[in-house]
DNA sequence: ACCTGAACACCGTTCAAGT
DNA sequence: ACCTGAACACCGTTCAAGT
């Protein structure tokens, strides 16, 4: 976990006296401070006291750096699509690119599930992270031979199902555990008890996501010309 | 908008003076107000206090009923996976079974995208409406010829995708406009253009769900002995 | 230009007191 | 058994006053 120490060249220190941390208010300090703050103690830690306090200043003092609390969510979005995956479209071959891309992307979010519903209904108009992602994504498929209408649609077909799956990477292994209900659903009950134990892997969801992504880039693989 | 009235045989009026309204204090009235309020003022508009405000009562009085604010969503998901649409895996080809399904369920999580990250690490245990749609599911894809160990994984895939494409119905029309950055992403900016207008239909990702969801299962359906 | 401190209008939840 | 009313420990946000 890296400290938000301040930028080199501090000349006037802006440290004040009882103070434990200086930090830059700016909004890649505010960034910072915001993803360790998620990161020690979660989105419900997340809350503008608690993170003027981590930077030292009062919370109304925030607001002369954001306009609100999603201004924040939106920050910290930005950041995480900047660590998102996407070389792949320009080293590897296409299928080999989507589904590195897909990965690293469901990664990152199911570790940030409560921003997803901020970007699935976010303008990308001024996200140059996440605009520079959908580009190098984009210039991908069209090396592949996508023919220009398709790429958006496959795009936003395969975010749509790493949301979603991002939300299965956080569920509990006994999520599908029937109970007392177990004898009124017999076909399920004994479809979930015929995948086994949980020795396969971390996530009990990982099988349904190769399946899942291994169809839709089958599936739109073929649309290539 | 079915007006929460009192079930049929009150003897005693449950009316006091002054209240417009008497509704029953149980899981099912709790139920019915809180559709009701999302219905009319959304998410945000669902607060215990309205809740109670809705059914005539002191807000400290729900907690007789329900022990927090998530029991009360959790009895929302119940009621609106009974709304589902599985009917289809008794009566269609698999294929349409399926699209039907995941139309359905769509559809109605698009207008109650809060819902989902409640739900997708819900312990499906004592959600009976959810288990017998899952029961359904699953007894459909046995008639389809699935082994029976993919069939989980199936499901999971699939719902991941509902759930996405959910959030995505709810994204303003001009999402993947770049503005200002139009120049420094020429590749997507065209491909996003090439789509043409909204004329096709209401939500600008129905294209992406219809051919992603069409890939699931083409894939899937390959999984059949 | 940017900070502080007080205040506002809320939240969900608890609990003693009533009936 | 179930309700009320007061209280608690918070939220995000605003704004006059300072420097």
């Amino acid at each position: 976990m890296p400290a938000p120490t301040p930028a080199s060249g501090e000349s006037k220190s802006r440290r004040r006296a009882g103070r434990p941390m200086a930090a830059i208010l700016d909004h890649a300090g505010i960034t910072l401070a915001a993803l360790e703050l998620i990161n020690k103690k979660g989105y419900d830690g997340l809350t503008m006291a608690a993170l003027a306090r981590t930077l030292g200043v009062a919370p109304s003092a925030l607001y002369n750096h954001v306009a609100s609390k999603d201004d924040v969510l939106r920050l910290v979005e930005e950041d995480l699509m900047s660590k998102v995956d996407f070389g792949g479209f320009r080293t590897l071959p296409w299928e080999d690119a989507v589904r590195q891309w897909a990965y690293s992307y469901r990664g990152i979010f199911a570790r940030h599930t409560p921003l997803i519903s901020v970007i699935a209904v976010l303008p990308v108009t001024d996200a140059p992270q996440t605009l520079s992602m959908y580009e190098a994504v984009t210039e991908g498929f069209l090396r592949a031979g996508f023919p220009e209408e398709q790429i958006i649609p496959c795009i936003v077909a395969l975010e749509a199902y790493v949301f979603g799956a991002a939300f299965d990477a956080n569920a509990p292994a006994d999520i599908f555990d029937s109970g007392r209900l177990a004898e009124s659903t017999p076909h399920f009950t004994s479809a979930v008890r015929s995948l086994g134990g949980e020795s396969k892997s971390n996530y009990p969801s990982d099988l349904a996501f190769s399946m899942g992504l291994d169809a839709l880039i089958a599936g739109f693989g073929a649309l290539r010309h």
